[in-house]
DNA sequence: ACTTCCGTCGCATGAATATGTGATTGAATG
DNA sequence: CATTCAATCACATATTCATGCGACGGAAGT
């Protein structure tokens, strides 16, 4: 029997033109592309059930990585590749462990997101490259070794671990008895050596242990 | 400069193969092929550097998983890949944590091969599709904890991924076509049901997996 | 002795955020 | 049909941030 493919996306063109295309292909039927989670649940619930969804993650409504939660939740048989345009860590492991079986980066042609889907069915777990990368790192980070700190001086650490607890720069300043112009000198060093320029990114990054 | 390749690989016809294939290729050379750890080594304290080397597991003495520890150890810019015919777990996960960048098994053709050295010099970490899927697999596993959701409402877990993004009040009402306000009012209503009381807080719980 | 870096502090200003107090629509629920 | 609530929008204002400039003392190295 030919796999059957869905495909949640919410751009029109995008969707339009990978649904075309693999709906030509010999071997492979793409009868349902939607533009959210909710639509895609609805129809499954209604439907023969595909094989394999390729899935964004940036949508309207629910989020891509909620919506593996929920399809696999309820048809655990079907594969989910991701096809987003993120690669931060944090999405590319939320998404795996939410059960998706695949993450390809939205740059991925056309055979080759074809070539994926196959290699998904063959028992394989399509990725590119990349973000193959970031997963075999993940595995290394989390083994005893030194890792190569940031030239962070221990001040700035205090500083950034001070915002990773979400206090304002005057509760920064209170907690290491300092003034708020300190801190402030703190921190536009601190963005400058990390190359952001929002406390927002340095949270990210130091949750993602890149500090 | 075209990338230099070695190979460590007991079977003599299988290097010799993966050698003079390698070497004919344009923009790849392949100087150096031996059949253990020990010769490698010793190889390497003498000649220039290889940018990759590819590593058999089962080898007359020193095993190739201890192999890498060792090269990483005193050579870390060289890149990694085992080719071996092993895909059991822990092989893998072992060879991986010691510091491999890559992980193919033997049947994989000499094209796919080459492709593999290239793709990991361009920042990517080449698998076989089965070896790829073990490795989300483990993600899976290691995931048995669902975290209490949060009661945020689809709506107020976009505004949360924009913060967690980066963005400003204003790029989240670009990126859902809404106001500025409504951002505002989303976040309001946010902030109240997390008990916080700025965007810092928001992205440290969502990064944290709180959300 | 001289330079470099860390940590400290100040002032100023435009941009962004936090928070209050509203209001309207529509979908869902009882 | 009445109620609830998500989602939208508005206006206002105090606070906080991001970033420019500049400064000083001390420690560490050349």
């Amino acid at each position: 029997m030919t796999p059957v493919v869905g495909i949640v996306e919410d751009n029109k063109k995008i969707r339009d033109l990978i649904q075309r295309y693999l709906d030509m292909q010999d071997g492979l039927s793409c009868p349902v592309a939607v533009d959210s989670v909710e639509d895609m649940l609805d129809y499954l619930e209604e439907h023969p059930l595909p094989d394999v969804i390729l899935m964004d993650i940036q949508l309207p409504g629910m989020s891509g990585i909620k919506g593996i939660s929920l399809i696999k939740e309820e048809y655990e048989d079907i594969d989910i590749i991701m096809l987003t345009v993120y690669h931060d860590s944090h999405k590319i492991f939320n998404a795996l462990r939410a059960g998706a079986s695949g993450y390809l980066l939205k740059h991925t042609s056309l055979p080759e997101i074809k070539e994926s889907i196959l290699k998904l069915l063959d028992g394989g777990a399509p990725m590119s490259p990349q973000i193959a990368r970031k997963v075999i790192n993940h595995f290394q980070e989390n083994t005893p070794k030194k890792n190569a700190d940031s030239d962070l001086t221990p001040r700035e650490h205090d500083i950034v671990n001070g915002l990773v607890d979400g206090l304002s720069y005057k509760m920064i300043a209170d907690r290491y008895d300092i003034s708020i112009d300190t801190v402030r000198a703190h921190i536009r060093n601190i963005y400058k050596k990390l190359h952001v320029n929002s406390k927002a990114e340095v949270i990210a990054k130091s949750l993602k242990g890149e500090i």
